[in-house]
DNA sequence: ATGATGTGTTTAATATTTTGAACAAATGGC
DNA sequence: GCCATTTGTTCAAAATATTAAACACATCAT
């Protein structure tokens, strides 16, 4: 067998909510060649694999780190948090290592200024948090507000939004989506 | 650049002393791969780099872990040694991230009746060790001798041995070899 | 039902990797 | 000196990965 990489792409992939289609635009492959790779009727050249992971995003070594055969975990340490964002905006995933979950749940961070992009997210979910430290500036449609720690926020997906941390400090946030469309 | 295979690849057959010829035999690939995949002159499957990697041996987690920008390191801890051997044999390596040492050092553990195949190293250099816990057979020519904590053990690498834990508890030893040849 | 979109899969053509064998340069022994 | 090895590199041929487009199957709205 020697390692599947094919059957831990669909976990990655499903589990960030993505269709083959989708995931191949943002890596700027095909959507056959996902297929195939997660067929294993194609072992990809490292830099195919590296480009289909920079769509989700998601580095080589968690690719290969990543524990498929996990069991069903109720707690989770602090380091077992799946790190996935930048420097400037750190995101944990909560049980990385489970598919086809319904509910998203991470611990984001914000360095002082840094901001997401406008948000393109599936249609059909909802997405919620609450900040523990620090100030973020949320825009959500057309409205803008500041959140301090203790205040939260609730949106549906298909809402344009933005975060962005105005203040001094690094900002944290609690948060969760669903469905596992992060 | 992104990530740069080439120079992890090299980086790694370096510093386990082996040349592109023989590191192609162990992982039954061509040593002309081995070169064009060090000149980053191809962009390797993950299949083929997995058959690489399997001749040294390492996993591709550990390959795309790999600190190649670490600075020189004094001091490590033991999460800070590279882990080798298999669950029986335990390797464990100081300094791994640094290429083109001249000694190598090793913390080995063998567990209860594990052993070492005969070992066939590159015929220039010499291997020592300390047993800290437990008690191993180590045969040497024609040589056989049981070692305890205390106990050392020093020969040339060309002469074939043989490494057995004979009793009933983990034997840990602590060795090296020059050069780095491990 | 029907058409329109979404999904994952398959196929032939294309591009890339991989091989097998050659090459030039360096090392060691005699 | 010279020969025999060993090193890493290169090249055309063979094998494999990747693309682009079609396919079959679902879901959803009309």
């Amino acid at each position: 067998m020697s390692i599947d990489v094919g059957a831990r792409l669909r976990s990655v992939r499903t589990t960030f909510g993505l269709s083959q289609r989708e995931l191949a635009r943002r890596a700027g492959v095909t959507n056959g060649l996902i297929s195939l790779i997660e067929q294993n009727r194609v072992s990809p050249s490292v830099s195919s694999l590296k480009k289909v992971l920079d769509g989700v995003p998601m580095s080589l070594a968690e690719f290969f780190t990543l524990d498929l055969s996990a069991p069903p975990q109720a707690f989770f340490g602090a380091d077992e948090l799946l790190e996935l964002g930048s420097a400037e905006v750190s995101l944990r995933l909560v049980a990385a290592q489970r598919p086809a979950r319904q509910l998203t749940v991470l611990h984001e961070r914000y360095a002082a200024g840094a901001a997401t992009g406008e948000e393109m997210l599936p249609p059909r979910g909802e997405e919620a948090g609450v900040v523990i430290r620090g100030r973020i500036e949320l825009t959500v449609g057309g409205a803008t507000r500041v959140l301090g720690p203790g205040e939260a926020y609730y949106f549906a997906s298909q809402l344009p939004h933005r975060f962005r941390n105005v203040g001094r400090e690094t900002c944290e946030i609690i948060s969760a989506c669903t469905p596992a469309t992060f």
